[in-house]
DNA sequence: TTTATTAGTTAGTATAAACTAACTATATTT
DNA sequence: AAATATAGTTAGTTTATACTAACTAATAAA
C-alpha cells in the first residue's frame, strides 16, 4: 500500500509538470490558473451565457462578466446575441480561445508517450486494461 | 493508442477533482492556487530564504517578500534569523502550514484507496510493477 | 580598508479577481 | 395590465499578485 501512494504522488507530479510545460509550449504562460479554469469551463458547457458560467464557476455575474470582458478584449471569446431570449448571449471560443483545449490534448497525448515509449505492447494492453477497470463507474 | 490518450485525460480529471475536494475537506478553499504554490515549494526546499524562494518560484523578491508577510500574518509562515549570515533569515511552515502537506498525502491516499478497491491484490501488484517501469529513470 | 555584492526591505504602481448594491431591459406570472 | 423574476450591466470596494526603483545592513573581494 505504502509503494502504490508513493506512485501515485509520482503520477500526481507528471500530470502536474507535463500540464506546465504543455502551457509554455502554447504560449499560454501569460494565463493565470483561474483564466485557465474560465476557458476550461466555457469549453465544457458548450457556448454558456454568463450566468450559467457564473453558476458552474461558483462567482457572482459581476465577477464573471468582467472576466469575460477581459477575454473578449484579448479575442479569445466572443458573444452571440440569443433568439429565443434577447436578454441573454452565448459565450464562444475563438481559435484563439480554444488554444487551451488543444493545450490539454496535446499534454495527455505526452504522457500516453511517455507510457508507450517505457513499456511493450503486451505490458500496454494490460496496463490499459488495469486503468480502464480502475476508471469504470462504480 | 486512442483509447491511452483518453485514459490519460480521464485519470488527469480525477486528480484534479479530487484534489479540489481535499482542499474543502481541509478548509483550505480559502486558499487561492497561488497560495497554494508557494507553501508547497517552502516545503520542497525545505525552509529556504527568501532569496531562495524567489529564485525558485521565478519571481522578484519583493513580490515574494509581500506574499510571506500575509502568510506570517495567517499563521501559515514564521522565519528564523540565520546564524551563519545575519542579513538572512529561513522560512518555516507552522503547524497550519503544515496543513497543504497533509492535504496532498490525503488525496494521494484517496486516489490509492479507489485503485485498491476496484482491483483484486494481484492486478493491484502488476499495476504497481507496471507504473514503476513508467515512471522509472530515463 | 575601501569597494562591490548580497539579503532583505520599503515605496509606489498596475492588473487580476472577488464582492455588494443598484440599475436597465426583457420575459414571465398573476 | 400590473407585478415579479431574470439576464446582464455599472459603479465602487477590497485583496492578491506582480513589477521597478531605491534603500539599509551585512558579507565578501580588491
Amino acid at each position: 500500500m505504502e509503494s502504490l501512494v508513493t506512485i501515485v504522488s509520482k503520477l500526481s507530479n507528471l500530470f502536474g509538470q507535463s500540464e506546465e510545460s504543455a502551457k509554455e509550449q502554447f504560449h499560454l504562460i501569460s494565463l493565470t490558473h483561474t483564466q485557465m479554469h474560465y476557458l476550461e469551463t466555457i469549453n465544457l458547457l458548450h457556448n454558456p451565457n454568463i450566468t450559467e458560467l457564473a453558476r458552474s464557476l461558483k462567482l457572482t455575474k459581476p465577477t464573471v462578466k468582467v472576466a469575460v470582458d477581459k477575454f473578449i478584449e484579448k479575442d479569445f471569446l466572443y458573444k452571440i446575441q440569443s433568439d429565443e431570449d434577447r436578454r441573454s448571449a452565448h459565450l464562444h471560443l475563438t481559435e484563439k480561445g480554444k488554444l487551451i483545449n488543444q493545450m490539454h490534448d496535446y499534454f495527455h497525448k505526452r504522457i500516453a508517450e511517455l507510457f508507450s515509449r517505457k513499456l511493450n505492447k503486451e505490458e500496454l494492453e494490460t496496463l490499459v486494461g488495469l486503468l480502464n477497470k480502475v476508471l469504470s463507474e462504480k
